[in-house]
DNA sequence: GCCGTTTTCGGCCCGACTGTTTTCAGTCG
């Protein structure tokens, strides 16, 4: 268990709190007007937190701080004078200086630091609404640079910022983006379109919709994509991009190429912006320089015109890769993550494809919360494929689902054999339970129930916000209980709505690599639990994953491409996903003996 | 302020778009 928090003065503070006090302080900077490289170091340093699988503290404990990427000597003693006396000179002085409230004012939309200092020092404008006063109040008309458009757009953004929920689920993002796909693919003189940015990326939440288009002739496409029904507002229309906001709020921006020069630009408009970074390195160390266009010798004078066929086109992301001698690098590791070092090592994980699933360990009936049968969900599992599927449907002590007590347990294997009946040897049907871990770590079935089910998920969903020991001795006692063989959404985050729980993930990491228990990647759009940082940790811990829909609903088996993506993005490789094994090897492991 | 099969010092992307500009500044990705 970690110490921590001994002196109660000092509050634990979490990777986030950490992070957030980095980016405040690159904001602030910025609107202070330090040179730039300093910003981005803070910013860097910021993601590295997020980015991070162990919890800061431990590694503060461990005196590891500067092994933190992007983390260095001076925002190491930084970070260690924050968590070991909760406060921070430099941040203190810092916010003496530039009023702290001046940060959120970088949040709307078409307002930089420029501007902010600008309204801070001639019009004493310091927060949000200090912002809205101002300008209805005409006091920003007369500053150098400002105008009526300029009002306009600010009312604008913050009335936007207002409506905005923050960033899109993955699962929210998708299905909209299939549809614009669509749309537009069929603009005449559309070749192929693709979408690009974190959503090409899978990352778990997405702050706007990056679409990319290959045609000849950009002005056909731009117009139908600021012509789309659910547009609200142009934000900008130029001849190779625009961009608008739909009627809800959500963002998108359409890139329009040229075929020959689809490759550098998708790979361009995917990024992350420090994958990029390094592809340029590498790019730079051949003599080449990589922009969305072109790879171009350096020294290439790319202003008269005459010298074009020095520049090398890439049609596809294939060839940008092979240029710069590296195999093709999956969008989903695209987060300088390590993995262009991988790349050139030839050492990427081996693809995990949604195809490689065969097994759904975790999936609910009518006995609990779920809206089909125990028959229907086996049929289409069948239907999609599955050899193995296994129906665990809540303990009772759920509240405000009607879960299983015993008794229900010992009444629905009846329904279950009718069913195994019923499929024949089409799909394996396994009886499990998903058992809540109750609140004092004691699960919500006896034992010898437990231990008579194929399968047993574990799953905490009452009391998430307990203090980090207990909640995490709580879920270590799952890990170690005789007949658990997967933890379900692990840190009961809900995206968008809940944090994750305060658990200390590398004591719980390390109970399940030491019990065999496997844990979760829940592909419920809303979980996405565990995240992919953390399944990567687990996985070089030797730990096993296991990927399920949690499926309420037969359409629920769609979740599984999240899931897979989340897996991914963790480098997590088939081999270390329980459900991808063989029917047999996957019951036997099902019907072991826990260490 | 960070980082290194390109460096312990000198890089760290730069082009598109908009609005205010008569030649550029700010913002964004």
């Amino acid at each position: 268990m970690n110490e921590q928090s001994e002196d109660a003065q000092i509050p634990s503070l979490t990777n986030k709190d950490v992070a957030d006090v980095l980016r405040r302080i690159g904001d602030l900077l910025q609107i202070k007007g330090e040179v730039i490289y300093k910003i981005l170091a803070y910013r860097k340093a910021a993601d590295g937190l997020m980015a991070l699988a162990r919890d800061v503290n431990a590694i503060h404990s461990e005196g590891g701080l500067e092994s933190i990427p992007g983390v260095g000597k001076a925002i190491a003693a930084k970070i260690d004078e924050l968590l070991t006396r909760g406060e921070m000179d430099f941040y203190t002085k810092l916010v003496a200086e530039v009023p702290e409230t001046l940060a959120e004012l970088m949040a709307v939309p078409d307002l930089g630091p420029k501007k902010i200092k600008l309204f801070w020092q001639e019009a004493g404008v310091t927060t949000l609404a200090g912002l809205e006063a101002a300008v209805t109040e005409g006091k920003l008309r007369e500053l150098p640079g400002m105008g009526p458009k300029s009002e306009a757009k600010l009312l604008d953004g913050l009335a936007s910022l207002a409506r905005r929920s923050g960033r899109m689920r993955l699962g929210d993002a998708t299905p909209l983006a299939r549809e614009l796909l669509e749309t537009l693919g069929a603009v005449e003189g559309v070749e192929r379109i693709e979408v690009a940015g974190s959503l090409r990326r899978m990352a778990e939440t997405v702050g706007d919709l990056d679409l990319l288009a290959a045609a000849e002739d950009s002005a056909a496409a731009l117009a139908a994509f600021v012509a789309l029904p659910r547009v609200a507002r142009v934000l900008g229309h130029g001849d190779t991009k625009a961009s608008v906001e739909f009627v809800d709020g959500t963002r998108a921006q359409l890139w329009v190429h040229p075929p020959a020069r689809f490759g550098t630009a998708l790979q361009y408009a995917t990024g992350s912006k420090d994958h990029n970074v390094r592809l340029r390195e590498i790019a730079l160390a051949k003599g080449l320089s990589l922009s969305e266009h072109a790879l171009t010798p350096v020294g290439h004078d790319k202003g008269d015109g005459t010298d074009g066929g020095a520049e090398i086109l890439c049609a596809s992301e294939d060839e940008v890769y092979a240029a710069l001698g590296l195999p093709f690098v999956p969008p989903e590791l695209r987060e300088d993550r390590g993995e262009v070092a991988a790349a050139k090592a030839d050492a990427l994980p081996k693809r995990l494809e949604v195809a490689h699933i065969r097994a759904q360990l975790h999936n609910h009936s009518t006995w609990s919360d779920g809206r089909s049968t125990i028959l229907e969900m086996a049929e289409a599992a069948i239907e999609r494929g599955f050899a193995i599927l296994a129906i665990t449907d809540h303990s009772g002590g759920l509240g405000i689902v009607q879960g299983l007590d015993a008794e229900g347990v010992i009444a629905q294997r009846v329904e279950i054999a009718a069913a195994r009946e019923a499929v024949g040897n089409r799909i394996v049907l396994l009886h499990g339970i998903e058992v809540d871990i109750l609140a004092d770590g004691s699960l919500d079935m006896p034992d010898e129930i437990l231990a008579e089910l194929d399968v047993v998920v574990a799953s905490p969903h009452v009391a998430l916000r307990q203090p980090r020991a207990q909640i995490t001795e709580r879920l270590l006692r799952a890990i170690r209980h005789p007949h658990v063989d997967i933890i379900g959404h692990p840190t009961g985050r809900l995206l968008g709505k809940r944090e994750p729980a305060d658990l200390d993930m590398d004591a719980v990491l390390a109970a399940a690599a030491e019990t065999g228990t496997a844990l979760e990647i829940n592909a419920n759009p809303h979980r996405l639990d565990l995240a992919d940082v953390y399944a990567r940790r687990a996985i070089e811990m030797g730990i096993a994953i296991s990927i399920n829909t949690d499926a309420h609903a037969p359409e629920h088996f769609d979740f599984l491409e999240y899931g897979v993506a989340t897996a991914r993005r963790g480098w997590v490789e088939p081999e270390s996903v329980i459900n991808t094994w063989a029917s047999e090897r996957l019951l036997a492991w099902l019907g072991r003996e826990k260490s």
